[in-house]
RNA sequence: GGCCCCGUAGCUCAACUGGAUAGAGCACCCGCCUUCUAAGCGGGAUGUUGCGUGUUCGAGUCACGCCGGGGUCACCA
């Protein structure tokens, strides 16, 4: 159990005292109270606000229950201090001694520090990516296919089971453009000279495609009519793409548990199934569709089409799920997929890119239908993403087959900086990769600062096993001040990553590492004013062996948090 | 026009789902290398959190209304 667990824990065993006694109403509910470290150092090592938030309901004044959960608390070995302040904070100051068992909380977890099982096994699907495979992943997929997994393995850390998932849009009418296309390099492949027109995709991604069609079929489907061709060119391309898909995720160290298919899910009725539950419950009606906000497209009539009443969920209209000529809309198709994800997870998460923020409602609208309100259900919009180098934005054209792709990137600086700076901004707000920014090495750049001090302490295990010193136990009755102040922010892990899990905010863990390498680097820089500072004293082996203890349990934090992220760190710098 | 996101120091961004005096980095000024990596550290200055009303012990955070920026609007995916 974590040290703040451990003083919820604490905490409400003196509320549940004083419910006995009478002091305290029974049953109030505690969810507003927490257990954090105070913003000031200088309040404490613990705030508490229970009695602010508990004094109201139970008709009393907060300074008066405060001190008698003070009271409670005080009488802890492990508390130094208690205090209430300002508005009826309670103020909690630790032994020291409690700050040293956790430094070997943290030796002694080593990995599993900060693991927890918030999630008591709760299953969360975790979708992200489902980039149409069309073509090869390019940057604009890069930022929620980290920030999904980060959040996935940042979920499964805190004991959710979770199950990350791709859904494969295998469909629309852009997989028949993609047939199309291939059949083009394929024509190609056979020694046709063609020029890719407007609408399909030129990519060079597709000559090998063509090249294995044309070796497996040989000319048969040259000049045949597309409807003896397209589903099976379709087939092969989709089954092409994803391929390579795989592999650009392989690059950034991700792999999915389950590949979902839209054809497979339509061919296998699903949407039926779903239309035929949401009818029984009168939620699709054969209605006549709004007409769009803002300027009328040229061609828009009025026209019949099943509708759900996304409306009863909070949507603005209610949205069709089936076309005119009978066919699944997207979201048709996608509510019955989520409807079955449903069935094997209890909560969902989606993780998508920004400029579909306009169908968050209705998807929304369609779950809680579906699962009659009992699943939790994220829709993370991730915010675009600007590429520059040098402050110059880099010039892509989709059209022109011309974009950047992810594994260029991925090459150019490497998988961990691409992971890490990903996770350097909150998923909601916009973000600029600088090619040259995320490879220099200043503190300006987390990616090298936290590197940088995670370098810094395996040095100084090299450089005490040359100096060849031959170390006793640690003696932590040795930390300092200063010392202990490196501990305390070590020990905050934990809470950090369960809250970060809670809020599905991996960016904080990111946040999190840049202020403990900063302490880090404060740390060894004493040694630079003084050298009795300094981690390895060839005259104190005792002192020394306690600094690497020290230095050993925050590297081991900053390999925790950057496993959470997906990132390798780094044993030197190069 | 409707909906969604954003608006915090000169710049780039945090603020642990409502806590105490809103914090970092950059840029600017002043210090620290016969050094365990100075690729770093310490110190100094920086605010009407876009504006307003409300909710309550307490608001950058929640609600409503404006202002500004971006995205989106379909039988697309």
């Amino acid at each position: 159990m974590s040290l703040y667990a451990r003083f919820t824990a604490h905490l409400n065993a003196v509320l549940d005292r004083l419910e006995a006694d009478g002091a305290l109403p029974a049953g109030l509910p505690r969810k507003a109270v927490t257990v954090e470290p105070p913003r000031d150092p200088a309040h404490g090592d613990l705030s508490t606000n229970a009695a602010m938030v508990l004094a109201k309901p139970a008709g009393t004044n907060p300074r008066a229950l405060a001190d008698r959960i003070v009271a409670g608390l005080q009488a802890l070995d492990e508390v130094a201090s208690a205090a209430i302040a300002g508005p009826g904070f309670i103020n909690l100051t630790l032994t020291d001694a409690t700050w040293r068992a956790e430094l070997a909380a943290i030796h002694a977890d080593a990995d599993d520090y900060g693991r927890s099982d918030l999630g008591q096994g709760v299953t969360v699907n975790v979708e992200y990516v489902s980039a149409n495979p069309t073509g090869p992943m390019h940057m604009g997929h890069c930022r929620g296919a980290v920030v999904g997994d980060a959040l996935a393995t940042l979920l499964e850390y805190v004991g959710h089971k979770v199950i990350r998932e791709y859904y494969i849009n295998d469909a629309g009418g852009q997989v028949d453009v993609l047939a199309r296309s291939a059949h083009l390099r394929y024509r190609e492949a056979l020694g046709e000279a063609i020029a890719i027109p407007e609408g399909l995709y030129p990519g060079d991604y597709l000559v090998p495609v063509g090249q294995a069609l044309a070796a497996e079929h040989g000319d048969r489907y040259a000049s045949a009519p597309e409807s003896d061709w397209l589903v099976l060119f379709r087939t092969s391309a989709v089954a092409a793409m994803m391929d390579m898909i795989r592999a650009d995720l392989a690059l950034l160290g991700i792999v999915h548990d389950v590949f979902s298919s839209e054809a497979e899910l339509q061919a296998a009725g699903k949407p039926e199934a779903a239309e035929a539950w949401l009818r029984a419950r009168d939620l699709i009606y054969d209605g006549v569709l709004e007409a769009p906000k803002g300027e009328l497209p040229d061609d828009w009539e009025p026209v019949e089409l099943p509708l759900f009443r996304s409306t009863k969920f909070g949507d603005d209209q209610d949205r069709p799920i089936r076309k005119s000529n009978g066919s699944w809309t997207y979201f048709g198709a996608d509510m019955a997929y989520h409807f079955q994800k449903a069935q094997s997870a209890d909560q969902l998460i989606d993780i998508w890119g920004a400029d579909h923020a306009g169908t968050v409602k209705r998807i929304q609208a369609a779950v809680a239908a579906l699962t009659e309100g009992k699943a939790r259900f994220d829709v993370k919009l991730i915010q675009m993403v600007r590429l520059l180098r040098d402050g110059e934005p880099v010039k892509m054209s989709k059209r022109a087959g011309n974009f950047v792709t992810l594994a260029d990137v991925v090459h150019e600086v490497g998988k961990d900086v691409v992971r890490f700076t990903m996770l350097t901004r909150k998923a909601d707000a916009q973000m600029d990769f600088d090619f040259a920014k995320v490879v220099e090495a200043s503190k300006d750049n987390p990616v090298f600062y936290v590197q940088y001090a995670h370098a810094r302490i395996s040095s100084l295990e090299r450089r005490a096993q040359e100096a060849g010193i031959a170390l006793p136990a640690p003696d932590l009755s040795r930390l300092g001040t200063h010392e202990l102040t490196l501990v305390k922010l070590a020990a905050q892990f934990p809470r950090i990553v369960e809250s970060a899990a809670m809020a599905r905010e991996p960016h904080r863990i990111a946040f999190y590492l840049n202020d403990l390498a900063s302490a880090f680097h404060s740390w060894w820089n004493m040694g630079n004013d003084d050298p009795n500072a300094r981690v390895i004293l060839a005259d104190d082996p005792g002192l020394t062996a306690t600094r690497l203890f020290l230095s050993r349990g925050i590297g081991q934090i900053i390999r925790n948090g950057l496993a959470l992220m997906g990132v390798a760190a780094l044993t030197q710098m190069q």
